[in-house]
DNA sequence: AACCAGGGTGAGC
DNA sequence: GCTCACCATGGT
């Protein structure tokens, strides 16, 4: 890999990424706007473009080295997942996932960012999930996700209006306990048991919420989320027998290991995309 | 008109 | 510990 800094832009260079999928459809961030082939967003303050290159990507609005720093840890670009994949010799099934899908990474985004999200993604689909998201950030936002300290000003009914339903009660306590001084920021130094523990304090927050946000927000690469797609193709490929999510969460965390959250990724979206089958007669054929 | 969507909660055992 | 009805909303 290369990066090359300068005249307000990053080039990035000689990394596999690909920005479509993995800024839009993979469903781990929901606000991305794509136009004429170019991805734009603000995170943490910082409005950034995307432009897909050949061999890697531009960013424009870039200012100095600490956005750079920034958006080499959002774009996880310390990462092998060439080499993560060829580790996974063990189970053909994720490698294969992960080969289908070559370019799509997992992002590291701001803790709060990954939590409003992925309480809103309880029990809904991912473009109404997209259509809240956005919502918030329009009315209330200034062009990236509302704070802690905004949302709280935010009434119930306002937010019922927006179309969060029986959410709206959750994500305004959560705000208000991040703001009186829960310790979000401080869950990525701690051990992924003890934040998950944390993390359930939340209301609205459940162990598969809490595990987005331990693998999209807390940089915990070992979280692996279990919600209606990845719990068909973990019994129908791995695991057979398993009674319920919980036991899927921890054999899951045991076979793929330290990574398991990016394996995930690969195998979710490969399933929702119909690349990998959820029948017991199927295969992992590409459609 | 039921069923589904990147589930969570509280009640009742 | 476990199971289950219920929870808004929009799309099929």
């Amino acid at each position: 890999m290369e990066i090359i800094l300068g005249g307000g832009e990053m080039r990035v260079r000689d990394v596999r990424f690909d920005a479509a999928l993995t800024l839009v459809e993979s469903a781990q961030v929901f606000h991305w706007q794509e136009e004429s082939g170019a991805f734009s967003a603000k995170v943490a303050g910082r409005a950034v473009r995307v432009i897909p290159r050949p061999d890697g990507f531009l960013l424009a609005g870039v200012a100095d080295e600490a956005d750079a720093a920034f958006w080499r840890r959002y774009f996880d670009l310390d990462r092998d997942y060439t080499a993560l994949a060829a580790g996974l010799r063990a189970y053909p099934t994720a490698a294969r996932a992960m080969a289908l899908l070559p370019g799509l990474r997992v992002l590291n985004q701001p803790p709060w960012e990954a939590l409003v999200a992925f309480i809103l993604s309880a029990n809904n689909n991912v473009g109404r999930i997209r259509g809240l998201v956005n919502g918030l950030i329009k009315r209330y936002g200034e062009g990236g996700f509302p704070s802690p300290e905004r949302l709280v000003t935010i009434s119930e009914g306002e937010l019922r209006a927006l179309g969060c339903g029986y959410r709206a009660p959750y994500l305004l306590q959560t705000a208000r306990m991040v703001r009186n001084g829960f310790p979000l920021e401080a869950l990525a130094g701690m051990s992924g048991v003890e934040a998950h523990e944390h993390l359930l304090e939340l209301p609205g927050v459940g162990d598969k919420v809490a595990d987005c946000v331990q693998l999209f927000g807390l940089g915990q690469r070992d979280a692996f989320p279990v919600d209606v797609w990845v719990e068909r193709l973990m019994k129908r490929w791995f695991l057979p027998e398993a009674r319920d999510r919980r036991e899927i969460r921890r054999r899951a965390r045991e076979m793929f290991g330290a990574q398991a959250g990016i394996v995930q990724q690969s195998l979710f979206h490969c399933a929702r995309l119909g690349l990998i089958s959820l029948e017991e007669d199927g295969s992992t054929e590409a459609v």
